[in-house]
DNA sequence: AATTTCAGCTTACAACTGTACGCTAACTTA
DNA sequence: TAAGTTAGCGTACAGTTGTAAGCTGAAATT
């Protein structure tokens, strides 16, 4: 029993559990600020953060790895929600590089940390991490790929190395805007969204070679 | 007076002083490979490598993150020799984006650790660090871009965006490169390739439109 | 009502960290 | 040659880490 005890009166052992679990997450997640990674995240920290033992994290998770990729997992989630709603506000109207770049942008904004986490496990030390993330990634360059075989008709072969190519500026500019101010981010995006006219003005006419 | 003694005899002691702040240079290079970066690597564990005694470090440098800003600077010095070498070898003859990608992709394989820490930290815990590493990417995008307005005549402003795109792609093959056995970074450099042509191709039409 | 399970706790320990302090002996300078 | 400088060392200490061991009391099961 913890000192958060008066919030879980009425939950059974293992709505509790889980909540417990979920405030390890989200404490694990603040903690990943501009000045901390992963691999120096000790677990006495997580739990100090969390407002348990450090022993009681054992009862949730094996290893702080094994919480890492809990928190990679949760971070790929966000990211492919956020493609869901790309795709929504596009069908509401609007260029689709605009839209795109838009709403990337805000959710680096309001997720900082969740895409900070991705971008720094991408090349960080362990590589079970950057594997992980690289499949996130993968998964992302994918669906913008079937998307550009769709709506632009491009052949497969191309559409992907065109979505590929997009999604890497895309987090590129992802990462300068970490470190910018509000009107640095727009700055950037104007930029990022003139690079991908070029990659897809240049992929359309290679196509048309 | 250490075990290594015997390699400096005939130095004055300014010299000597020179010798052991490489070693120490070297031992740092050589700890960063797969699974360790600039902030995880401890003191102590540079001077066991460099063979002094942890406290004999201060001699050299204030901090880690003082022998670290000197890595980085060290790293951005191989990468400018490097494009000095990739235009020297254009010059010889071949197409541009097969020469530098080539070249790029030749020395990451023989300088892992150093692309490693320019990409690591790039990304990584320390703003500072952040920072000098962008400066130094800057410099490669800002030669790039000379290049580019002198070679195809395209405006300053296109060839800056069609440099900083170039340069992004590359990095992040490279960093792909890192993980990857010799055919894999084949591969991985042909579709960099391909994607740099998508750039160059859309640059050029953008700028005739 | 009795028993079992188990989330979280406290205590403990060895390993490692950065760095303060003062010594030595070789090099440099006067 | 004498005095001063300094690169490197050994010792020491307080702080942090991961995690092993065993306890407690509430929830779940029988």
């Amino acid at each position: 029993m913890t000192i958060f005890d008066v919030f879980y009166v009425h939950m059974s052992r293992q709505e509790q559990k889980l909540q417990t679990r979920q405030r390890i997450v989200d404490a694990a997640f603040s903690l990943l600020d501009e000045d901390k990674s992963l691999s120096a995240m000790s677990l006495r920290e997580v739990a100090r953060a969390a407002g348990i033992a450090p022993t009681s994290f054992y009862r949730h998770f094996t290893d702080i790895n094994d919480l890492g990729l809990t928190l990679v997992d949760e971070a790929g989630l966000a990211l492919r929600q956020l493609m869901r709603q790309a795709r929504q506000r596009i069908e509401a109207g609007g260029g689709v590089i605009d839209i795109s770049v838009d709403t990337f942008m805000e959710f680096i904004t309001d997720n900082k940390n969740v895409f900070r986490l991705l971008l720094r496990e991408h090349t960080g030390t362990s590589g079970a991490f950057r594997a992980a993330v690289a499949r996130e990634i993968q998964h992302f360059i994918e669906e913008l790929s079937d998307y550009i075989v769709l709506q632009l008709r491009l052949p497969r072969a191309i559409a992907t190395m065109q979505a590929e190519a997009m999604v890497k500026l895309v987090f590129s500019a992802g990462a300068e805007a970490l470190d910018s101010d509000k009107s640095s981010v727009a700055e950037t995006a104007k930029r990022v969204k003139l690079q991908l006219r070029f990659v897809q003005l240049g992929a359309l006419q290679y196509s048309l070679r």
